[in-house]
DNA sequence: ATGCTATATGTAACCCGTTACATATAATGA
DNA sequence: TCATTATATGTAACGGGTTACATATAGCAT
């Protein structure tokens, strides 16, 4: 590997010189740049990344922390983060946290060791207080953990409310909600939306609502104790796609057919979501847009360290599949 | 930040003692040391990775190139390396290349220049000319695309023939094949061994076999295709099982009954095959063991460069499920 | 002609570790 | 007792960049 020395004698000028082309920075002669761009071109020299991050305290890296990159949610999301990145010439580090604090912790070390510039996480047990170990921008996308943070996230209030009264305008008389962990802010928002549009109802009864802990298998089992508890239940708004499946395989468990007998709506609109079968009706969200905006808003503040805190939230939409049917007996 | 120097001054030794505690070097007095842990404890001391990573010329880092890590074969395989990575303190990148030749040349540019010790590709594009671009440790994993490489696989060539006789086993009489991308060596692979059981029969036709390069939606048009052409196909063989599923979709927007009509098994064993209706029957991957046992070649090699070249090859396991069936009329 | 500024380039300190080498004392062996 | 070795610690070079500061010339205004 060539170093800028090497750049420097065969140019026949100074390290500072080469130092000058390669960042644009201060006086060089026009001759000499042509000089010093031959001598790298010939070398093939590329500056040693970990020298400059030595100096400036900064890697040009990125990392992105997410519960488990093989719930389906997140591969999407990790996409859009690379892409944008490595547009801006950041190396992408992925972290799975399991959303556990003391790996949290192990990888924040880790990283400010490495002098990472900036961290995106999506988290609901990770502390404000855990993030003072670590000095550098970070933002919290589709889950809110502090208020001191910029967010990413989508109106999962305003969603919720629209899944639940999808159902409703479908003819759909008792309702459940399968919800996600309520220590995760989105859920915990679903949860109220479904509630505000159903608690006033006269048939809702609080067993109507369950917590499938945002688990195929988990919401899998609760969709059967709910079916089986509660047979009058015409539909049901799962708080992600992946519950939505597994209540959908609840269901067909007992010889209950989505959508006639059961309208099943959910939420995320995963690729996953159109390869069930019936596919999934659901409040798509723009994942990978989310993705990108954190990703930028990060690279922003990376740049502009005192930039103030924001919070955008994306809107969902309805995309209307094979789970969902209007009730035919809805002439009362 | 607390740096050696100011470990070293409240400890009131140099810092080359600081630095033989950290690092269980040389010689130091058990009291000198105890010193030194004190100071690094008062001062909440980490050493800086970079600057190590400067005087060493390695970063500690590992990245894994991998097509897209939508792809649902993907995140599995991403997460064994992370998690093995991470358990010997390396750090862990992620580097999407869409098969893309350029992208894979940015990446190593990229990842040279921050002097990461090893690599991880899977791809079925790379030339081993372009892996001279960059001077550290690679393992090829789930294909292989050059022959001085160590590389993790899995016996493509015999489960395909175990997936083909198995529809054979049940009664299936013509049985096409939905293949990937042939540049691919495992896809090529899948598709000789499917040939090496059914070419000789006599039912067997060229057309009986489709290109649907791992891609759902391709596969899908392929197998509509397919069995538009041939209704008297009884049996798929999917190289993958998101095209698995896409032959399933066909057949059901064709009318045709999975399983009663038609068996259909493919190749891999992602989640998203048991969650499909009917669920998959598939020829299961150890993803997590091969992404892990690729992870732990890597840094054997990063330890002790001069390591043979190795290749490992996991065997897959036919599991069962709803889209294969006994035929009924098999009683000729 | 003089002083000031813009242009051009070089020297060396600095970022923060690691380690070769120097130095010094204590322990061991002949 | 003297040489040798094990133990203990410090000094300074080094890795490969960046940049503050010094130096020097050319162009311009007064």
């Amino acid at each position: 590997m060539a170093t800028i020395k090497d750049v420097a004698k065969v140019a026949g000028v100074s390290v500072a010189t080469v130092s000058r082309v390669l960042n644009s920075n201060g006086y060089v002669n026009v001759d000499t740049k042509k000089r010093v761009d031959q001598a790298i071109e010939q070398l093939n020299y590329r500056p040693n990344d970990v020298a400059r991050a030595l100096f400036k305290g900064r890697s040009k890296m990125i990392a992105l922390f997410v519960p488990d990159i093989m719930n389906p949610f997140f591969p999407e999301l990790a996409r859009a983060v690379e892409d944008i990145t490595n547009k801006n010439d950041y190396t992408f580090v992925l972290c799975n946290t399991d959303d556990n604090l003391e790996k949290v912790l192990t990888y924040m070390d880790a990283l400010q060791q490495k002098s990472v510039d900036g961290i995106i996480i999506v988290s609901s047990t990770i502390t404000a207080e855990s993030l003072k170990r670590i000095n550098v921008p970070v933002i919290a996308l589709d889950r809110i953990f502090s208020s001191e943070l910029s967010t990413v996230t989508v109106d999962n209030y305003q969603g919720a409310r629209k899944a639940t009264e999808y159902l409703i305008g479908l003819g759909c008389q008792r309702i459940a909600h399968i919800s996600g962990p309520i220590n995760a802010s989105n859920a915990k928002n679903r949860l109220q939306g479904y509630l505000d549009i159903v608690s006033d109802e006269d048939w809702f009864l609080p067993s109507y609502v369950a917590s499938g802990s945002f688990n195929l298998q988990k919401a899998k089992d609760v969709a059967t104790e709910l079916l089986m508890n509660h047979p009058e239940l015409d539909g049901i708004f799962a708080a992600n796609d992946v519950m939505g499946i597994g209540a959908m395989k609840a269901a067909e468990s007992l010889g209950i057919h989505v959508p006639n007998d059961l309208s099943v709506i959910a939420f995320d609109g995963i690729t996953m979501g159109e390869m069930a079968t019936p596919s999934l009706t659901t409040m798509e969200q723009p994942i990978y847009d989310m993705g990108a905006r954190a990703a930028e808003m990060l690279i922003e503040q990376i740049n502009d360290q005192k930039l103030s805190r924001k919070n955008e939230a994306f809107s969902v939409q309805l995309v209307e599949r094979q789970s969902t049917k209007r009730k035919r007996d809805m002439n009362e």
